[in-house]
DNA sequence: TTAGAGGTACCTCTAAAGAGGTATGTGGTT
DNA sequence: AACCACATACCTCTTTAGAGGTACCTCTAA
């Protein structure tokens, strides 16, 4: 039997989304030290980071917030609508507010200081590449005024949803697999696959797992 | 009274507001190392506290959340609807998001972690009397979270449960794939599938979206 | 020492989930 | 009349999940 941990943990693949070809050089010697981390594609602008993103599929994605033409936020946006479920991190200079919300809710997973020390930023990416959502400390006082100040509101947005999405997401969250959630409402499975894509999309959800566990926090499953 | 010990007049005057009274006597020992903050009052209950804040008007009040009768919260909400404008900061051992955003919506100032060091809760003391929001780095995460409305609650856990499949059962709450779970845990996807088989088994449950919607439920997510 | 529990790995196989796409009918709007 | 959102159905294709089983190693309790 083959030893453990030689396969297992294939090394995670980012892309790179940043109009400085120095930075990213940068960047991708930083990455290539860790074994963990692969550098699988670049892109100096969102179209050539979209089209990288369809192409390569990577585990994660670090994208720059400042860009000429189309912004960071505009190609996070691009980026989810155009179904891309990678992991995108945004790895900017600025510490501005409103780019930190609008990143988080635009779907970021995450949001990085170019100024933090290279080993941090390192294992910030494993961690991002796990799954978990990475937010460099300087940023906690802001994110916790932001909170105060505007928040009482959704991310993802409810009121973007039909009703028959919104009955969906109950029967999910209930437990329900497609096929008896299909008998339930009789209608075809194919059909209730279609109304979960659609608020997959939506909410910019990865999977319905996530749904379930977002509607039962939110207290939507009733 | 503002009972002046005439060469800290400049000092931060501040109210404690603990039901430990040996808490109490610890911090109050700790500021009073820092000449530039000064413990004016101390209360063991909201309507002490209500009393002691009209009465001395401090810089600064220090709030236990978790009191017997009335909370933390509700006594934040008591001061703000008494016209008390001190600044506010919550210190607590709690590092539930609930908590954590109730207390920032009810007007705190701060959000410090009672295991936190000496020197730092000095400091952040310190910066909060200057009228800096203080937040402890630990909430950071949370804090983004709470921003994208993404929330995650902690607390027990029940069962017959190895100490990995409760590892695992938190991973599935967060909407992780098998796949993520394994390079998380630097082990094979078959491995997980394992675990998932088990406890699926021991909670007599059909799928991950049950266990996430239970784990949810219980709080044993996170 | 043996037995059992827990964790890991690997195998096969089936079912379920999800991303694409096209298409039809209905009820409202413009 | 043309358009649009919604719900429905059906299609293909790939990936993920989950059930079954065997096996090996470590640690602890009988």
């Amino acid at each position: 039997m083959t030893d453990h941990n030689e396969e297992n943990a294939s090394a995670a693949s980012i892309l790179l989304i940043d109009d400085h070809p120095l930075l990213r050089k940068g960047v991708k010697q930083l990455i290539e030290l860790d074994s963990e981390l692969r550098v699988v594609a670049e892109a100096s602008n969102a179209h050539e980071g979209l089209a990288a993103a369809l192409e390569f599929e990577p585990d994660l994605i670090l994208l720059d917030l400042n860009m000429p033409e189309i912004n960071g936020i505009e190609t996070l946006k691009m980026l989810r609508d155009a179904g891309v479920t990678s992991r995108v991190v945004v790895f900017t200079v600025s510490d501005n507010e409103e780019d930190v919300v609008a990143a988080l809710k635009a779907g970021a997973d995450g949001y990085l200081l170019k100024d933090m020390e290279p080993e941090e930023l390192l294992s910030s990416l494993n961690q991002a590449a796990l799954g978990k959502m990475v937010i460099s400390d300087r940023l906690t006082t802001l994110l916790a005024e932001a909170l105060q100040n505007k928040r009482t509101k959704k991310g993802p947005d409810i009121s973007s949803l039909t009703p028959r999405e919104k009955q969906i997401i109950k029967l999910i969250s209930a437990g329900l697999p497609n096929k008896l959630i299909a008998r339930k409402l009789s209608i075809t499975e194919g059909t209730v696959k279609v109304h979960v894509k659609h608020l997959l999309k939506k909410l910019h959800l990865r999977s319905r797992v996530e749904v379930a566990v977002w509607a039962v926090q939110e207290g939507l499953d009733k």
